[in-house]
DNA sequence: ACAGGCTGTTAGGCTAGCCTAAGTCTCAAA
DNA sequence: TTTGAGACTTAGGCTAGCCTAACAGCCTGT
């Protein structure tokens, strides 16, 4: 008779949806999360963390293992691809549909995951035409909980010389995003290293329309990229 | 130095923002909202609502009047209308933009309006054409805070021979909504009141297409009428 | 005028979730 | 092998918001 046994769930907090979606990010390259990275990337202090760690483990949604850290149980990453999916419905919603600049659609999301039903978003979605991918290129889980895992590398460890495809933005900085979409840097664009400066220094690349740009490495590690075929 | 003459006010809590809806529902026709309704309304306990209202009139947002019950000051109004628009705009959207039927939006709006941002309201407010009315016929309070109060009779309480606009479905109530609309009792619709059966009986009315329906007494006092000149 | 019933408030307790302060564990370097 | 820094947990306390039980005020019927 362990937690995962019992049937009718309560309704999660909104502060638990919260932690399992850290939980999600921070572990999506395999491994643990830690108490201090789930603290920092909510902002609470490590005691919160550890506190709430025990009751999700109560409840079936993480495994914990004191002093290592936590993973998500298949129940915990259901869940936490719920939120994902509703996170990434809705700031494609508000591009579309709403005239929202994909700089400014995460904060409004954040807020309206926790408020939205299943119903609402299916409807979103279906507005959309069921979209793959949200404003800044990342996968939307589907509604059965399934996303798609591509190698990408950052810009900023592509090999001088080679081409890719700008495919996703890992960042959600508002004022990152808006400089980014002035430099032409969104997702689909292809871009040419051509060279890079030593010492984690920028990365210099070439868009389609012959116009280079000189990314610092800051930023460079966020564009995540997928090589093209014939280099 | 009062609780009113506080600047930087802090964001109001859902909790807080319910409380402020009901009782300007319940003192909409003037007078008090007593502790048991508010109850009531919120399905809570009636010392939750004591305790509610010593809080919100510490923060100036009513007044409360011990043993008599509560009124909303000018700042608590102005926060009722806030979320009262909120709500009426996700209505309006959810209905003509997603597809929702009008029996099935309060509850998704009941949780969104804690959630949307004011400019998302705005875009919403914007892509709808700056509607007055929601699709129950209640009026959409506008951005600086300004409801129309219009004098609306009961069609209970209508004159058998008089003739009438339904303007209004004063109720929330998915399955009443989904019947009323079978009927094609919804805001807009022509009402000739050809009869009334005596001890709070049914009311009969003939519709524009000449079909008469017949709405009992529990019904009769949510449809709120406007009456047709020249009777 | 007052008793009883209803409504409202106070008292006291609970949970979720947060905090700080004070231990405890781990691991790497000496 | 020991030790110390840093990460983690435990202890204890706070607030918001809810509850039930007990008390207080109001008002109507006699």
């Amino acid at each position: 008779m362990n937690a995962t046994t019992r049937s009718p769930q309560p309704p999660l907090t909104r502060s638990v949806e919260d932690y399992l979606k850290s939980v999600f990010h921070l572990t999506s390259q395999g491994g643990f999360a830690t108490t201090s990275d789930i603290a920092e990337m909510l902002s609470v202090a490590p005691p919160s963390v550890s506190g709430m760690m025990k009751r999700l483990s109560e409840t079936g949604l993480i495994e914990h293992v004191p002093y290592r850290g936590v993973q998500l149980t298949p129940q915990g990453r259901r869940a936490a691809l719920q939120m994902i999916r509703r996170h990434r419905i809705l700031e494609s919603y508000l591009t579309s549909k709403l005239g929202y600049d994909w700089g400014d659609v995460h904060v409004e999301a954040e807020q309206l995951e926790h408020a939205v039903s299943e119903k609402l978003i299916g409807r979103m979605a279906d507005a959309l035409g069921e979209p793959r991918y949200d404003p800044h290129g990342a996968p939307i889980p589907t509604a059965a909980g399934e996303i798609e895992e591509a190698e990408l590398v950052r810009l900023a460890e592509t090999k001088v010389g080679s081409s890719v495809v700008l495919q996703e933005v890992g960042d959600e900085n508002t004022e990152r995003l808006h400089y980014l979409a002035e430099q032409g840097l969104t997702p689909g664009v292809h871009l040419a290293v051509i060279d890079r400066q030593p010492f984690n220094g920028p990365t210099i690349v070439r868009l389609g329309d012959g116009t280079t740009r000189v990314v610092g490495q800051e930023l460079a590690l966020l564009l995540l990229c997928r090589p093209v075929d014939g280099e």
